[in-house]
DNA sequence: GCCGCTGTGATATATTATAACACACTCCGC
DNA sequence: GCGGAGTGTGTTATAATATATCACAGCGGC
């Protein structure tokens, strides 16, 4: 797999000029402490680490990528670690698989089970999550009219982010 | 990987009551021969093979499925050559890879540069491909709000055909 | 205490996908 | 006919992704 190289770090984030990363990062980790609280579901330290490094590169990362930069005292946790991790949170709906590419989001707001559109910028990699009634509307028209019954939806959506766009200032 | 047993054959196949299997498989394959055709590249016995068994199982089969499937006069072709294969149909837009269950589809129809979307019933894994307007729009509405530049969107949606759902008489 | 539950740490293995190389075949120019 | 370029095949090896399983630690309830 891996067919970009991608060694260097991100040209730039997905989220806009003025964006406070640790402000950013800080306040996804508070919201899904409270996500987590109110399931009564421990946010353990694993957890914690796993989408905290999710959080602070606003980009897909795959499972041995995430092993990778897991600083864990010298030592590196087994894949097992990070895909128990992964699936806690995304059962929380607090990261998400971009199945296009093998790997993980973290998640910045809420969910339901609406249909979900992630943009994926193929040059650097940054990623962010959107939905909107017209795209949930669009699937589910699609789905009734072949009668089928819709019960999740996925978007992935590859192209240039604002700032690796060709039209970019 | 997985998840389902799904050792049964299919309760039934998605495209409606009358299907005549043999026509819709031999009307996609000679689409596929004339799409080859037009482009001067050759459908070569392997890879019209893969198509076949894409075309005749109407729903996604994974990588190794085909390479069990395959009947290659008692010996069985390398994952390579069926990756070969799918990478060769995918190029064409006459097999597409459903991401979310790592499997390969069939194209019974032609496609573009457009938002493709693909409804995969849960229960049996039958799946259909569909685009429409509406999607492309949603799709292309969703990356321009946040400035991103469109370049391929793929929906996969989950659910249940209309032979699986409970609300089927 | 002790049980049941959940999460961890670790090893092993399954599943999916690609790399690399030798060779067969066809087309084309000469 | 010969040779070379280009493409597709057949094969082996290996990379990348994901899960199974088991022993045990910690914690809360009784």
């Amino acid at each position: 797999m891996k067919k970009e190289p991608e060694k260097k770090p991100p040209p730039a984030p997905f989220p806009a000029a003025g964006h406070d990363h640790q402000a950013c990062v800080d306040g996804a980790l508070a919201r899904a402490a409270a996500v987590c609280a109110g399931r009564d579901l421990p946010l353990t330290e694993n957890r914690r680490a796993v989408l905290r490094l999710l959080l602070e590169s606003h980009r897909p990362l795959g499972a041995y990528e995430l092993v990778k930069r897991f600083d864990w005292g010298g030592r590196r946790p087994a894949p097992a670690q990070i895909y128990r991790a992964l699936r806690f949170l995304e059962s929380l709906g607090l990261a998400h698989r971009i199945a296009s590419r093998n790997a993980y989001l973290a998640c910045y707001a809420a969910d339901g089970g609406r249909a979900q559109a992630f943009l994926v910028c193929d040059r650097c990699g940054v990623a962010a999550e959107c939905a909107g009634d017209a795209l949930e509307a669009a699937a589910r028209a699609l789905a009734s009219a072949a009668r089928f019954e819709f019960r999740a939806g996925t978007l992935e959506i590859s192209g240039r982010c604002p700032d690796c766009s060709p039209a970019a200032a």
